[in-house]
DNA sequence: TTACAAACTTAACGCATGTTAATGCGGTCC
DNA sequence: GGACCGCATTAACATGCGTTAAGTTTGTAA
């Protein structure tokens, strides 16, 4: 089990480094470690879990199942982010998590969500940091798909999933992995699998990026983001629990 | 201005009471009241606020506006709710909010929002409920406009309005009065103001609600609500900041 | 009582996206 | 090498929703 004052994920410019006296805490904190691999489900949509996970490697999306099996990604989940809140403070979960590659997780108990309020209130408001930036995020693509049409919808897409995975530092010359597929990319958006791809070839005919074999390439980063409506600036560094 | 020992919202028995030590530390936390008219904006996107609120009275819309003016209505601001954890946290608004009716409001200074994790752990968790809480709305809203048609998602909002006003106590045998407009439901749902008529006629039509000058009436719940994909609880109590 | 504005309704038409189905293509197992 | 499988692509057609524009209704103020 990886000690927290050798947790890889500090090696990432996107996370705020932990202070000493936060590495002797999350040590005692942390419970063990676990492995998924594709297609496993880390958390029950309506079940109760007591269990909580930091992500350390590995992506997994987190998904809505309607009543008649209809899918909705609500969003993609990446290394650093923190899997179970919903369960730990609410009791339940309301969607499920599922691993989309092989994954390596922290573990921590449920039931000792409340000393880190009650020992710790900077992990704590930590703790609400990504509740809010999480808010944030679910907030921007209620926009995207309430406003804005399959083109924007892509390119709104991967511009975030590809900023995401450059502040990981996963990011080459040769362009990024992408660790979903386009049936995946389409379940987020709201849209059928056969449009998604109709629509990435539209970006890629604009010459705007290069997707295949899960290879992601920007062909032009200025023209994607503002198609997708975003500023082209890096992202906060963020805390990690 | 209003003793918390005495505040109007823990009538509604939709709220967790308050324990004496909450009512001294929230009259300390208190800082003033406030009061909107409609249109007014509470806070606004892109900018700080020091101040945080918690909704006394009176009914508002969270929105998201997009750089060509198109305008999604995030989700709907009622009695109880707190306004500004983003602002409190993360420094700045990623939303706006907008009063639909006169509104009546706690007010907070952002700059003790720490006192309270330091001070507080129960309040802070409390908070951090609240915003799981959020999130699991946002999603439920992300998977009605990602795979609902119209249909379906006027009824999911008008069910889950419908809902939220009963457990505020705001309902008659004579229907709920309904504080927002046609137009705002369209922008909630990321339909035409056109198409939402068509789509209120529709469930009208099929003997499921009335909606007629404000005034909302439930002729059908139970298939109203299965068509809205919600099973009929009642929403669980919760706590107050 | 009339006039006017705001909100809602209805109708006609076009288009973006869904659906179904056939095809292609790279990876893997034997 | 051949057969298969998952995934992506392309094409043909259907449809739900957007758009525009013309009513209608209700509330309000002169």
């Amino acid at each position: 089990m990886i000690d927290c004052a050798a947790c890889p994920l500090h090696k990432r410019p996107m996370f705020l480094p932990f202070t000493p006296e936060e590495i002797v805490f999350m040590r005692g904190f942390k419970v063990s470690e676990d492995t998924f691999q594709p297609g496993d489900t880390l958390l029950h949509q309506g079940e109760r879990s007591d269990r909580l996970f930091t992500v350390l490697d590995g992506f997994a999306t987190r998904s809505i199942q309607l009543e008649d099996g209809r899918r909705q990604v609500v969003n993609f989940v990446f290394p650093g982010d923190f899997l179970g809140l919903q369960a730990g403070i609410m009791g339940e979960m309301r969607h499920s998590v599922q691993a989309t590659t092989p994954m390596r997780v922290c573990v921590f108990q449920r039931s000792r969500l409340w000393d880190l309020f009650r020992d710790k209130p900077d992990r704590a408001y930590d703790l609400t940091w990504i509740a809010a930036v999480e808010e944030h995020f679910l907030g921007e693509t209620i926009a995207t798909l309430g406003q804005r049409d399959a083109t924007e919808r892509v390119a709104w897409a991967l511009a975030r999933i590809w900023q995401r995975l450059s502040a990981l530092g996963l990011g080459t010359t040769e362009g990024v992995q992408l660790p979903f597929r386009q049936h995946e990319l389409a379940d987020a958006l709201g849209l059928s699998a056969v449009h998604t791809s109709r629509t990435v070839s539209t970006l890629r005919e604009m010459g705007l990026v290069a997707w295949k074999r899960g290879k992601l390439n920007m062909l032009d980063p200025q023209r994607l983001f503002t198609l997708a409506g975003l500023p082209m600036e890096r992202e906060e560094q963020r805390p990690l629990i």
